[in-house]
DNA sequence: TGGGATTTGTTCGTATGTATT
DNA sequence: GAATACATACGAACAAATCCC
């Protein structure tokens, strides 16, 4: 399926690339789990340049944080920084509501509603990683829909932070409540309400960044190859 | 003065990255311009391997374009682009003036206030290329004054964008506009008057908007190397 | 504190793809 | 349209720093 023809490198540095993004977003690897270049490279057939290069990216994401000299380890955001990424994203995203409300449709309606009964399936079959993940997606689809595609990289950059930060300080919480509010801003979009929508994007943010204020206590330990593995085999047959 | 002590190989790859990045923002490379590996490498004294770094950096800053095994180019947005990156620009920057309204304190102001002296100057210098930079870091300025580091990082990368975008579509005009409503945007953050920020800020920005959005005539043919070399002994003595 | 094992930093040769005549 | 020149993609190997016992 995703074995293309020319680009045989570019799917491996991708395929590790997104395993690792979900593996840290889905908190199966803890943050400051150290991330050798060779460990990467075995894992995913691929030499230390390239593991590199997937280091590299996720750096630029905030995902891991790379020091001289040192191995590449899972970020670990301090409270100061998680305060910083909920500013930035909270402003974004006031600026996707802005646009999807100008450029509503019919088929937009349509595919955010079909995102929605993803999270819904995902909470029904207690599948916690899979709902966090989806969570955040809705709204990276959102910043899509917006037509503008770097608030859409934007978007996407703190909303990884963010599933990152919850990871790492939110206190346990049911995922019920974000597919709720997800329903209510689409239909604030329907009628076109803009302050409406801008007002529960307001609250939804809010609410989310209040789960995630308060240090929480998750500590698992897990062997690295394990955990890659697993999600590199995900992404693969995605 | 730079060479600093343990960090010679990062001041290489600092160097030789702030150098592209002033000599394409203040349009000594035009766009479309290419960058091989082999020349910045030996223009700056080092490897293939350093050269791809910093037009890696480059690259995710939106500055140079890079194809599949094709040289690396200096970037020349679409249209489409450049009204992306003013309305990512827009909302990211009215968040600053807002966190600046909060925080205001007569430090911040004598520092703006010497920025803007030095943009004075610069004018009447009649250096323009030097305007262009220091009107742009203004903004840089002031979104590091926001204290939010994230909201800085993307305010640096949207206002690179912006001077390659005025670099390619900008009619020609004076910088000294820009200097007054740099004063104006002040006086307002003195008064704390959020809503006046905001609207100078929304005015500003349209001005800088509405100059950029008329095709330019601009075409240099200048020899790589040297103007590289111009800017890397700029920096190296900075 | 010391020193061997581990891991990163960097270079550069070969392979492979692209442009040009 | 083929051959040549040129540029990038990748990886093996060595140097240097860090880690860990």
């Amino acid at each position: 399926m995703t074995t293309s023809h020319v680009e045989e490198k570019k799917s491996r540095v991708e395929v590790a690339y997104l395993s690792l993004r979900y593996a840290i977003i889905e908190q199966a690897l803890e943050p400051g789990t150290k991330l050798p270049e060779d460990a990467i490279g075995s894992v995913f057939e691929m030499s230390r340049t390239l593991a590199r290069e997937v280091l590299t990216k996720l750096q630029y994401d905030g995902l891991v944080e790379v020091k001289r000299k040192r191995s590449a380890t899972v970020a670990r955001p301090s409270l100061t920084e998680a305060q910083e990424v909920f500013g930035v994203r909270k402003c974004l995203e006031r600026a996707v509501v802005r646009q999807i409300c100008e450029r509503w449709s019919k088929v937009m309606e349509e595919e955010l509603e079909k995102h929605i009964r993803a999270e819904d399936d995902a909470i029904k079959a207690d599948n916690n990683a899979l709902s966090i993940r989806l969570a955040g997606e809705f709204h990276i689809r959102l910043a899509e829909l917006s037509g503008n595609s770097l608030l859409k990289k934007y978007v996407d950059e703190v909303v990884s932070r963010c599933s990152l930060i919850l990871a790492l300080y939110a206190r346990p919480h049911s995922s019920q409540c974000a597919v709720t509010e997800h329903r209510e801003l689409i239909k604030a979009f329907s009628a076109k309400d803009v302050p409406r929508a801008l007002e529960l994007m307001n609250e939804h943010l809010g609410a989310v960044e209040q789960r995630a204020m308060i240090p929480g206590t998750a500590t698992k330990k897990l062997d690295l190859c394990d955990v890659i593995q697993k999600y590199a085999g995900q992404i693969d047959h995605a």
